[in-house]
DNA sequence: TATCGTTGCCAACAAGCGTTGACCAACAAC
DNA sequence: GTTGTTGGTCAACGCTTGTTGGCAACGATA
């Protein structure tokens, strides 16, 4: 997820690790952090739970190695004030569609202490900034950005996580064309209060 | 919660009742399901584990019991369209800062199958009514319905479950003055299509 | 070929879980 | 007072959990 150079020498053992990754990545995703028990991540990966242990410490370790994130959100310089809710929705329909990590976190987030942190520290140190470009009062940042991720993390909860059925079959335009206006007024509309 | 008349005839053992209920909706919702234990939540009630099984069954028991909730939405004939929002938002504002019961629901809905069976049932039973009788076309009362809890359950998110700091330190009204226009627009605003 | 770190499998541990049944104390009916 | 029902305590069960350490096979280096 974050290694540019061949710092680490190519182990023989790369090919375990990944698929360790992959089937913690599907099994938190489905099930949570406590019901993600690491012999069942072990068998969905083909490997011995033993080989978790030792390759990434314990289950707090491969949690933490399992759900770093990128959300790629676009650069704040770049970000055109008018649309800035359409592009932010819109990308983040397309990271949700194509990347099971996102449930897995919202998932552990829910039950979990060190799932919460994890997704506070990603709604400060991605979203806030973006906000912190978009909206007129810097000061105001914060609040802006705590709506903006309440209809976003609410889309996807109810979508991908309780999968309420009507949720579940709205069409990715349909999404971004009622949800668009409300993410651009949370960032830019004039304090109410 | 839903016992007017006296069709059981008070039992001595009441009081004990009740007391696993008051503590297992307290564990729930600071714990999720898989680690509000049965043995956490008795000793919580200064009571045996034991009596829990014998006045609830087994733990799903237990969770039905206890995280029976009505909504006490207005009623939707009554329900003026033009401030349906407003009612709406802080009506939900104001049962979520009162009521544990639904941050266990939500706590538990994110991680276990039954909890959210659980939350479809209620926002199909109780939210989709007063979406029904307050959009125009009722053929779209479900899509609306869908948007409306988002936003509604994404705002408990953030603030009750993950908390958020700044969406912790939003005032109620603060919360009615953005949200409501939300949920209006998703209620009333011609389909974009 | 001998050596040594790496990779993997296996069996086991202590702790915690939901759940059960035997047993005692307090009360109600007769 | 005796009897039967109810409320509550205690100790244990079978099982699963995260985690550990020993041991065999492999691959590169010498």
């Amino acid at each position: 997820m974050m290694q540019g150079k061949p710092s680490t020498p190519a182990r023989r053992s790369d090919a375990t690790r990944t698929a360790i990754l992959e089937a913690a990545r599907e099994r938190f995703a489905a099930d949570g952090y406590e019901r993600a028990t690491i012999r069942a991540i072990a068998k969905h990966a083909n490997i011995d739970p033993s080989m978790v242990m030792r390759y990434y410490g314990n289950k707090e370790g491969l949690f933490a190695a399992a759900v770093s994130i990128d959300l790629k959100l676009p650069d704040p310089a770049s970000l055109s004030r008018d649309d800035a809710g359409r592009t932010l929705v819109t990308h983040f329909v397309d990271m949700w569609e194509k990347n099971e990590v996102l449930t897995a976190l919202l998932r552990v987030g829910a039950t979990n202490q060190a799932g919460a942190e994890r997704m506070r520290g990603i709604f400060a140190d991605q979203l806030l900034p973006v906000a912190r470009r978009a909206c007129p009062d810097p000061e105001q940042a914060p609040a802006r950005a705590a709506l903006v991720s309440s209809q976003l993390l609410g889309l996807a909860l109810t979508r991908y996580v309780l999968r309420f059925p009507p949720s579940v079959a709205l069409a990715p335009e349909e999404i971004v064309a009622w949800l668009a206006p409300t993410v651009q007024r949370y960032l830019t509309a004039p304090y109410p209060a």
